[in-house]
RNA sequence: GCGCCCGUAGCUCAGUUGGAUAGAGCGUCGGACUACGAAUCCGAAGGUCGCAGGUUCGAGCCCUGCCGGGCGCGCCA
């Protein structure tokens, strides 16, 4: 509710704007910012100093001439100038705290935003079928899945994909260890049981050895690459099985982090569907794509672009007539932004709890008997955004030229990379982890994770690591607590820890990855923020317990402060109000600078504000029965806000902690 | 060689797109529980925002040049 009034306090300056200096809203727009310091009250504006140039008079002047004869809105309370050119205002408390109040009981704290027609795509997981999931996967999934969360608070029709390279080198790879190191076949590895994308993580880097051993090892892998891609062999099959099973252990895996799927668009299919010719004939009739005559790619079809005013090619089609992976890469973006005349088939892939199926896609339709479901239209967004780390920003932006090339600027526009920075391992932390290093490896700050190598925090073994750690901390606490609960209490902790933990640096910082920070439940960390929501929730209960009321009673006494005599609200709990009621604030300022570790850093200030107040304050024991019902109502709001917030980070609150 | 990103407290990081006295957490030191549960709170110490110029009423943020670090740039995927 606080943008709304920023908002009508900005419309309100620009009209008296126009009006005093005939400055219009398209010459000059007023920002109306959060002041530094709370006594200066609670908005600020700087334009005397902007527009003192363009007036010729001094910002004093302008900020004089402006406020006289100006009509404040009704709940602006004082207007100070200060610092020779601002202006503050600072508005009613008593009855900003009312309005809070009432929004409160009709439940429109934060009344929804305007949704959406269209739809925006989110991608992101993208994991390499061959192995099991490690820290830096981590990253990726719960950037993307609490960026979906962000989208859908702020009104967006989302879908979800988790793109599935089943066909690539790694999962070749896999399939080698399996046929020349292993002896095994489809029979044998269907048969293998317990955890298989544990069992890939070591076969992968066993087979890496392999290749190096002898050049006749390493041939391997392009031959069986080849039968994978040409299909209808046993080879292929292997790759199949091993590529879906490992797709399941990572649907696993991000389960435990509340982190799920609308479809899994296969590599396989783009190859079967010929998704490549048919963006191939489009980069054709366009002239994007030229078929090269000399130098040294003769014979490949190439796409030329300007970069820098330098002009650069890239590949598409290398001279023995394969596609290159930003060939395809374009053919898939084209179908994501609705411009690829084309789709897949699809079937169902697995189904959830709650009923929500995750849906695969497929070369062939679907059997008529195979299922009653029909999927929903996938692809075709009209914004999409790539979740994919940094070192990939080269060949996004030669995708998206790629577009443009086509003609479509502004699905290129509206196509997003979402680039992050990867996580790495403290030099420590890689020794912890079995690994020989280098000494050059021991002299740099981090050391990058490595599937080929085996070197990496499997995602399941550090959640399991920070179930057991929060399930000791909690067992301590709560003594009496039953083991099922704690167990889940446990769990819950581990989620929040590691989701604050992944999305509380800004996307461009490198996280160098450490047990000892990953582990601890201090200061600013998941669990800061669940506890003071805890403790929030409790303090209403209590309450209710305290003077025997329902949970009604409760909030209907709460309208007795309507009609009680204003008394000034003291600026801790005042603090506490206004970055509440910043909420939507705060998740649309998160999703327009594209940065979640802004809006991980304004609930944790929240937090903060909340854990200040109430150690100050008693609650329940407050004597005077109009200050017991404020600082109901204030720790009634906060909660609301906490769990809209967390649920926007995928942050469950548990019962206790 | 070319391109992108980073350099802020001992450590790890924020810094609202150019605003007011640069903020957190961890760590260190000191203090607060027979409880609306201390996974908390309060206080202290700790800064030439890599260096040097420039633009501006105003620069951690914008421009230029250096220094230091990371990443990317294949008929690999």
């Amino acid at each position: 509710m606080f943008y709304r009034i920023k908002d009508e306090l900005a419309d309100c300056l620009q009209a008296r704007l126009a009006e005093a200096f005939g400055v219009s809203r398209e010459q000059y727009r007023i920002q109306v910012q959060y002041p530094a310091r709370l006594e200066f009250g609670d908005f600020g504006v700087s334009f005397p100093f902007e527009l003192a140039k363009v007036l010729r008079r001094s910002p004093q002047q302008i900020a004089q001439q402006f406020l006289d004869g100006f009509r404040a809105p009704a709940y602006v309370r004082r207007i100070d100038t200060a610092g020779g050119g601002y202006i503050n205002f600072a508005v009613d408390r008593w009855s900003l705290f009312l309005d809070a109040v009432r929004a409160l009981r009709s439940g429109r704290l934060w009344p929804e935003f305007e949704p959406d027609a269209g739809k925006t795509i989110v991608e992101h997981t993208n994991i390499n079928p061959n192995k099991a999931a490690h820290i830096g996967h981590l990253r990726n999934a719960i950037l993307g899945d609490s960026l979906v969360r962000l989208l859908r608070f702020n009104g967006k029709r989302v879908e979800v994909q988790n793109y599935i390279d089943n066909t690539g080198v790694q999962v070749a790879d896999v399939v080698v260890g399996f046929l020349h190191l292993e002896h095994q076949g489809v029979a044998e590895v269907a048969a293998i049981e317990g955890r298989f994308d544990y069992l890939c993580w070591d076969l992968y880097a066993r087979v890496a050895r392999f290749y190096e051993a002898s050049e006749t090892n390493a041939r391997l892998r392009g031959e069986v690459l080849h039968q994978i891609e040409a299909g209808d062999n046993a080879v292929a099959e292997l790759a199949d099985l091993i590529a879906t099973r490992i797709v399941n252990c990572h649907l696993d895996t991000m389960e435990r982090l509340d982190i799920r799927y609308d479809v899994l668009p296969r590599e396989s299919d783009i190859l079967h569907l010929h998704f490549w010719d048919t963006a191939f004939a489009q980069l054709k009739a366009r002239g994007a794509a030229e078929l090269e005559t000399v130098g040294p790619n003769a014979g490949c079809w190439i796409m030329r672009y300007q970069k820098d005013g330098q002009e650069d090619t890239k590949i598409l089609v290398r001279s023995n007539g394969t596609v290159t992976y930003t060939g395809k890469d374009i053919a898939y973006q084209l179908w994501k932004i609705g411009r690829l005349d084309k789709d897949f088939h699809y079937e169902p892939f697995r189904a959830y709890d709650d009923g929500h199926t995750v849906w695969a896609s497929s070369s062939a339709p679907a059997t008529a008997d195979a299922s009653d479901l029909q999927p929903p239209r996938f692809g075709a967004g009209d914004r999409v955004f790539n979740v994919i780390d940094a070192r990939q920003a080269y060949t996004q932006n030669v995708v998206f030229e790629g577009l443009r090339r086509l003609g479509y600027t502004d699905e290129a526009e509206r196509s997003v990379h979402f680039a992050y920075e990867i996580v790495a391992l403290s030099p420590r932390c890689a020794q912890e982890l079995g690994s020989e290093l280098s000494d050059e490896d021991r002299q740099r700050a981090h050391v990058e994770v490595s599937g080929r190598k085996g070197l990496g925090v499997k995602a399941d073994d550090l959640l399991d690591r920070l179930e057991e750690k929060a399930r000791r901390e909690v067992d301590v606490r709560n003594p009496d607590m039953a083991p099922d609960q704690a167990a889940r209490t446990a769990r819950d902790i581990a989620i929040g820890a590691l989701r604050y933990f992944m999305v509380r640096y800004s996307r461009k910082a490198l996280i160098v990855f450490d047990f000892d920070d990953a582990l601890n439940f201090d200061g600013e960390t998941g669990p800061y923020l669940q506890y003071s929501a805890v403790r929030a929730r409790n303090i209403g209960v209590k309450y209710r317990e305290h003077y025997g009321l329902g949970e009604a009673e409760a909030a209907a006494a709460l309208d007795g402060l309507l009609a009680a005599a204003a008394v000034e609200l003291p600026d801790d709990v005042w603090d506490l109000l206004t970055q509440a009621l910043k909420l939507r604030d705060a998740a649309r300022a998160s999703l327009a600078g594209q940065e979640l570790a802004a809006f991980a850093k304004y609930l944790y200030t929240l937090a903060q504000r909340f854990s200040n107040f109430y150690n100050k304050h008693r609650i329940i024991g407050e004597e005077d029965p109009v200050w017991r019902l404020v600082f109901l109502a204030v720790v009634h709001i906060y909660y609301q806000g906490m769990q809209q917030g967390l649920d926007i980070l995928g942050i469950p609150i548990p019962e206790r902690m």
